[in-house]
DNA sequence: CCAAATTCGTGACTTACATCAATCTCAAAA
DNA sequence: TTTTGAGATTGATGTAAGTCACGAATTTGG
């Protein structure tokens, strides 16, 4: 039943009967946002969702394994890493409470993934499986709704980066992702903003 | 009636009467790959779009003015074209057959376009209203599917392209493009391909 | 058909940024 | 305390690609 399953979970403060509430209002108020639900609905939209905690550094995703799930991250802070073959480690997107993150590519078609999902801090998450996932769409017309204007920005986001990246440089680009996302430079180290602007640290630690 | 309202259009052979049933089947068999529809379902789902026709060099949408529709690509070529201060043109994407295109944020938050659609082609579209694609959302569950589908390969397209412009030299992005669509190298002059890839049309000459 | 405009290629020079390497700080571990 | 290691900074040098300039080839429109 989604309200019990996760009972077992520690909070922060020592808590723990209120960590399935949390999870619950989290989740629902984000979904609500765009498709409010009822009791009942959000019960069976809950029940898809298993609850996974994880510590900075773990992966969620490795490069050549398959992706099980889709994440809606309730606490913390991951990074989508393409690495190529030189080693090298390129930043796909970041993702903080409240934000969906996978190798969707890897997660729709069932093939391995592409890119690592890993955590830059200690992260708890909701894990929706494609069959979840699948599912959801099927039987509520609300949350197809919900994961489609979910798409479309991050469609529309996906976009605008890339016009950032064709029409500014280095310290446009690192302006831009400051007025953006102001918190992303504070809780992250310069390397990874570096690795996520297309730029190498030491020309990031040049441009203030 | 769906069948019918487009009938005064000349097709580049002369005819007439074939060019919306053309129009029917080319939508059709396009939303069909992803979600069946009904002949009833198709017709109400035709009502929504309003054909029309562009000649090269002109614009369905310009910047600093609303963005009425979402196109949807019969034939021709289309660009969508981000203008900096400077004067410099970037192309966002371009869009041919059976592609849907438009400044998407400016369409879903009904604001003014901050990029330009043009035709590099003599270009036929289908027009669909915010108001239609609400209604079919809304309306026909499996419409809100098909735009889903579409919506998340669009933003997985467009995330490529962002590993793409962070792991690749020009050169690099110039192979995965050809490789990619070839017809488009073809069709497209090379200042134009040097403007999507975020080189200078110089620097793509000389990589041959 | 010719005139005008596009398109493409190439040389000379400049620039933004990468790379390599050496410090420097600071916080956590031993 | 000393040690360690991650992160940030700074300098010297190399390079991919931008910019400016010119001309040839091709396409387009009147």
């Amino acid at each position: 039943m989604a309200l019990f399953w996760c009972f077992h979970h520690k909070m922060p403060g020592g808590f723990t009967i209120q960590t399935t509430v949390l999870m619950y209002r989290q989740l629902r108020d984000h979904i609500e946002k765009i498709s409010p639900l009822t009791d009942q609905e959000y019960d069976l939209v809950c029940a898809q969702f298993e609850y996974r905690k994880f510590r900075k550094h773990q992966y969620l995703t490795q490069v050549g394994e398959p992706v099980k799930y889709h994440y809606f991250v309730l606490s913390g802070l991951l990074k989508l890493v393409f690495t190529t073959e030189n080693g090298k480690q390129h930043i796909v997107s970041f993702a903080a409470e409240d934000w969906w993150e996978s190798d969707f590519y890897a997660f729709f078609t069932k093939t391995m993934a592409t890119m690592s999902l890993e955590c830059i801090e200690d992260t708890e998450v909701l894990c929706l499986s494609l069959d979840g996932y699948r599912y959801l769409c099927a039987t509520f017309h609300k949350m197809e709704h919900f994961f489609l204007e979910k798409a479309n920005y991050g469609f529309i986001g996906a976009q605008r980066r890339i016009i950032s990246s064709l029409t500014s440089d280095a310290k446009e680009r690192f302006e831009q992702l400051q007025k953006q996302y102001p918190f992303l430079i504070q809780r992250i180290p310069k390397s990874l903003i570096a690795a996520y602007l297309g730029v190498s640290r030491e020309t990031l630690s040049r441009l203030y």
